[in-house]
RNA sequence: GCCCGGGUGGUGGAACUGGUAGACACGCAGGACUUAAAAUCCUGUGGCCAUUGCGGCUGUACGGGUUCGAUUCCCGUCCCGGGUACCA
């Protein structure tokens, strides 16, 4: 039987498939193995990095990808530019909400992490990234732990050089402790006695080690926890609400424990100055920089009676010394309970019960209530001899300084404020300032009652009250840091164990070979009642025959500090990372994530990567060189408003209408609502009870929503799942439009309403190749001279959006260029062929589909980016806009090469010009060349 | 309070070193095709005034300034977002 041809208004119109094109293509890629990387000395590198996730229960949003699709795009596109582009991803896999789950579920952390992972990965691949999974890295697996635990053994054994700026080995600090005692030691470390090499023979074992633990980049201190006697657990600090579990409500107390932390105030100083370096915005370079906190200034002491004891204090402004009217201690400052007199005991000690009890938050949340007490007892003013009270005030914070401060009310409103509310008399001590009022905290006022700096301004004095100071050996220059040593404690199941074992209570570093300490199986996490670790409980793991283990385990960011250079080789069992791979992949050149790491992630794994880099374990002093920040997608909720007492709902256009009505405003899933307009039957499906909901609707008979912009969260209905994107417009689509809702860095609500816009995009880049009929209808015609202008414009500007990360702009750039083949009717195959390739970064799938069918050469993945011909772009002919004072009145078309005098000439020679001149001659005329032409009347 | 961003049509946004403000897209309106709808295509779309002259005025939060020319640079004010906070 012959099939007759049907007739044409029988034929079915071919609509491409997008989806399935982009399943097709991901098998293929995955079964040839496309994505694989290697070290290739023949090609120069590019290292492209995401902040890998932590894979929670959820699942993926279609906010969390908005980041990976932009370093995706960089990836292929660098890769298409002959780069040999290093892409991974993987998982931070340890963590609170698995060992939480694992609680309320019994299922074991290692378990439901291995589910998550799977689902995530599902999630990405269906995307169409590009990453090489061979480099894939688990925090949780032993593996990789290993090596968190090996690099936690290297700072144990060493410590911080303040000469050489530098860490160094411990073993070299005990040999000059053998040899000539801590004198000539300068190290940033812990207070100790000083010793001489004949005490340090003298010493046992034990006093050796706490020596030496004062000195270690890991050391052990002690530090409060927050206990929680009714939970029988510690807290994290975000598990902790206005002083109470969130989990319950139950009380939480502090209680001190021994806990390791790292010494990354040592760093402090080379975190701050290499920051210059970095090609970071300046917001998250300035984040790190208040994080530091780095104040210049001095140490002072105040005598309290002549050669005895003294108060010490910092202040940034030693040149107002001479206006301090009185000291103020921190009442957790440990002189308070000692100097207070007979008189002010009883009210100092009530005062100091009040602010010990209350909690940080309430303290932080009375900033503004002025209190404090006197403590009855005088400091010696050092340079006037002037008596000086001293005072305790809860503005005054132990943990800052010297937990004590000058106080001066003519240079510092806080101390201002204090003085005025305590009757304290002020000195004055700037010219021509009037402090009756408010303090003067600026440096410019000369000074006045200030012995050897009259007559100066502050900024002059400042040093030479300095060089005072020093010389009358009351104080020194000093250079002042907020960052504190990071806790690196957890009495947590899920984290990595130490490497630690406990003989007599000192600690004992394990030999590397005896690394992984693999975290022992167990199937009770839950407290151990204890103010200590689940793993307390593993009474198999717990003793060994030469000690008792570390029970704590290591924190979140402990394997997120180091993961970008276990990529580089990540399947490495002999190193964290081998020495050939790391010196091939260096650094990350970009790294894209989101703000909220700015002070914790981005500033340990700078740490860490300057101490491998002092031990020459890497070669680069800075891990991330370019940071990109991709804004939040927040949710974009709908609301149905219910009438009070009734199953019945109203529109949102018609509220305004009736303000009588009683309403209640409740979420309802943003996946029922189209362009605001609820789907009523689906939402009659959606729950049991709203199977009766009546409407109340509008005059065109919809129900439209109310909307709210908030996070994306379960709870409020408004998460999208890129699945359901991908299912309904394939991933090519999802992976343009996430680019094309505006620049990266901007946080925006995901709304759908533009998407048609996207995928009507692919559809006309389908139709410039195949007839209605599914027939290709390409040419092989040479491409015209507009055309090649098109092209070449587009491949101009594609390019110059990605290398600045404007991915939204590329995006118009695409349209323009597409809108415009459609117009010339262009269905060349080597303008769209090149088109194809420049595409092919943000729309993987349809572009190797379109590219196949087109006869394209290999993979379009592994194509070279065009290079766009400056002689195809350049216009014959350009429109000069002519203005009369600024305002553009008509147009004139000239070659582009003509002489500004002759195009003056035709602008002013123009049939309109006369009509603007107005009969008079022009003042001055500017010709812009190539720009435009204004004339001055 | 302080430190960073930012404020452009009905909406998302564009304008890169000052040079035709509103690209591109959504939405909306009108039209074509269709028995109809969807899809697709075409036209229009900042505001105001003229639209029987296809033109004029105005306009980038607000008020000033620099400039031949300002969304862009400078000063002041207001508002929004992020960070941080008795940091001495």
């Amino acid at each position: 039987m012959a099939f007759l041809p049907l007739p044409p208004e029988y034929t079915e119109i071919m609509e491409p498939n997008f989806r399935e094109i982009a399943q097709k293509w991901q098998q293929k890629w995955r079964e040839q193995g496309l994505y694989k990387t290697e070290v290739d000395p023949s090609k120069p590198k590019y290292y492209v990095l995401d902040m890998f996730p932590y894979p929670s229960g959820a699942g993926l949003h279609v906010g969390h990808p908005l980041g990976y699709i932009a370093s995706d795009i960089v990836s292929r596109f660098k890769r298409l530019k002959g780069f040999n582009v290093l892409h991974p991803m993987g998982f931070d896999a340890f963590g609170l909400p698995a060992e939480q789950y694992a609680i309320q579920t019994g299922r074991h952390p290692a378990d439901t992490t291995a589910e998550n992972i799977a689902r995530y990965k599902e999630q990405l691949n269906n995307i169409g990234f590009c990453y090489d999974w061979d480099r894939e890295v688990n925090t949780s697996d032993p593996g990789y732990y290993r090596w968190t635990q090996w690099i936690f053994l290297q700072l144990f054994n060493c410590w911080f050089n303040n000469n050489t700026q530098k860490a160094e080995p411990i073993a070299e600090l005990e040999f000059r402790f053998a040899s000539g005692g801590s004198t000539g030691i300068n190290g940033a470390c812990g207070e100790h006695e000083p010793f001489t090499a004949a005490d340090w023979a003298e010493m046992d074992e034990a006093a050796r080690r706490h020596i030496l633990m004062q000195y270690r980049l890991a050391y052990l201190d002690y530090a409060t926890v927050n206990w929680c006697e009714a939970l029988g657990t510690v807290l994290a600090n975000d598990e902790v609400k206005d002083g109470l579990s969130e989990r319950g409500g139950h009380p939480v107390e502090k209680r001190k424990m021994r806990q390791w932390f790292l010494r990354i105030t040592a760093y402090a100083e080379r975190l701050l100055s290499d920051l210059e370096s970095l090609d970071w915005t300046d917001s998250m370079k300035e984040m790190q920089r208040n994080w530091i906190g780095k104040s210049e200034g001095a140490s002072v002491m105040f005598y309290l009676s002549p050669g005895e004891r003294f108060i010490e204090v910092f202040t940034t402004r030693p040149d107002t010394l001479f206006g301090v009217d009185f000291l103020t201690l921190a009442p957790e400052h440990e002189l308070v309970a000692e100097i207070t007199t007979d008189e002010q005991k009883a009210a100092v000690e009530a005062y100091v019960n009040v602010a010990r009890n209350r909690s940080e938050r309430e303290r932080m949340s009375e900033v503004k209530r002025i209190s404090g007490e006197f403590t009855g007892a005088y400091a010696i003013h050092p340079f006037t001899g002037k008596p000086i009270p001293v005072w305790v005030g809860d503005y005054v914070l132990a943990g800052y300084g010297t937990g004590a401060v000058m106080a001066v009310p003519a240079g510092d409103q806080r101390d201002w404020d204090f003085a005025r509310h305590f009757g304290i008399p002020m000195t004055e001590i700037h010219e021509g300032i009037d402090i009756s009022e408010a303090a003067d905290p600026t440096k410019e006022a000369k000074l006045k009652n200030s012995g050897f700096l009259n007559g100066l301004t502050g900024h002059e004095a400042i040093r030479r009250a300095v060089q005072e100071i020093e010389a009358k050996g009351i104080g020194k220059g000093k250079v002042n840091y907020r960052l504190r040593d990071a806790g690196f404690s957890r009495q947590r199941y899920w984290g990595e164990p130490f490497p630690i074992e406990y003989r007599n209570g000192v600690a004992y570093a394990l030999d590397e070979s005896a690394l992984p300490l693999e975290l022992p199986v167990m199937d009770d996490f839950k407290p151990t009642g204890q103010p200590e670790s689940p793993l307390a409980k593993a009474t198999h793991w717990l003793e060994t025959p030469s000690g008792r283990r570390e029970t704590d385990t290591m924190p979140g960011y402990a394997g997120s500090s180091w993961y970008f250079l276990r990529y580089m080789d990540a399947n490495n069992t002999q190193r964290f990372v081998g020495k050939e791979a790391e010196a091939y992949w260096q650094d990350v050149d970009v790294y894209i994530g989101g703000t909220e790491h700015a002070v914790g992630h981005l500033l340990y794994a700078r740490f860490w990567q300057k101490f491998l880099f002092d031990r020459g374990e890497v070669t680069k002093n800075e891990p991330f060189r370019k940071l990109i920040n991709q804004g939040m997608i927040l949710g974009r909720s709908n609301f149905v408003y219910r009438i009070s007492g009734e199953n019945k709902y109203i529109s949102a256009d018609l509220l305004e209408q009736n303000p009588d009505v009683k309403i209640i405003p409740l979420h309802v899933d943003v996946n029922i609502v189209k362009n605001d307009v609820l789907d009523t039957e689906a939402f009659r499906r959606w729950r049991p009870e709203n199977a009766s909901a009546e409407f109340v609707l509008n005059a065109d008979g919809q129900y439209v929503c109310g909307v709210e912009i908030e996070k994306m969260s379960k709870s409020k209905y408004n998460v999208v799942n890129p699945d359901d994107i991908i299912a309904e417009y394939g991933a090519d689509t999802l992976r343009l439009y996430e680019m094309f809702l505006g620049p990266l860095e901007q946080s925006k609500p995901w709304n759908t309403n533009g998407i048609e816009g996207v995928y009507r995009f692919f559809k006309k880049v389908w139709n410039l190749f195949y007839n209605e009929q599914g027939g290709l209808k390409l040419s092989d015609e040479p491409a015209t001279e507009d055309e090649l202008r098109i092209l070449h414009k587009t491949i101009r500007k594609v390019e110059e959006d990605v290398e600045r990360f404007s991915f939204n702009t590329s995006v118009s750039t695409f349209m323009i260029c597409v809108n415009e083949l459609h117009d010339l009717k262009c269905h060349k195959r080597s303008v769209l062929q090149d088109f194809l390739i420049i595409l092919s970064p943000y729309a993987p799938h349809i572009a190797e589909e379109l590219w196949q069918a087109s006869g394209g050469q290999g993979s379009v993945v592994n194509a070279r980016f065009p290079e766009w011909k400056e002689e195809f772009i350049r216009e014959s002919k350009v429109t000069y806009p002519v203005a009369f004072n600024g305002k553009t009145r008509y147009q004139i078309q000239v070659p582009a090469e003509m002489p500004q005098a002759e195009v003056q000439a035709l602008a002013l020679g123009h049939e309109e010009a006369s009509k603007w001149l107005n009969g008079g001659q022009p003042k001055k005329v500017i010709v812009v060349p190539g720009r435009m032409v204004n004339i001055v009347l």
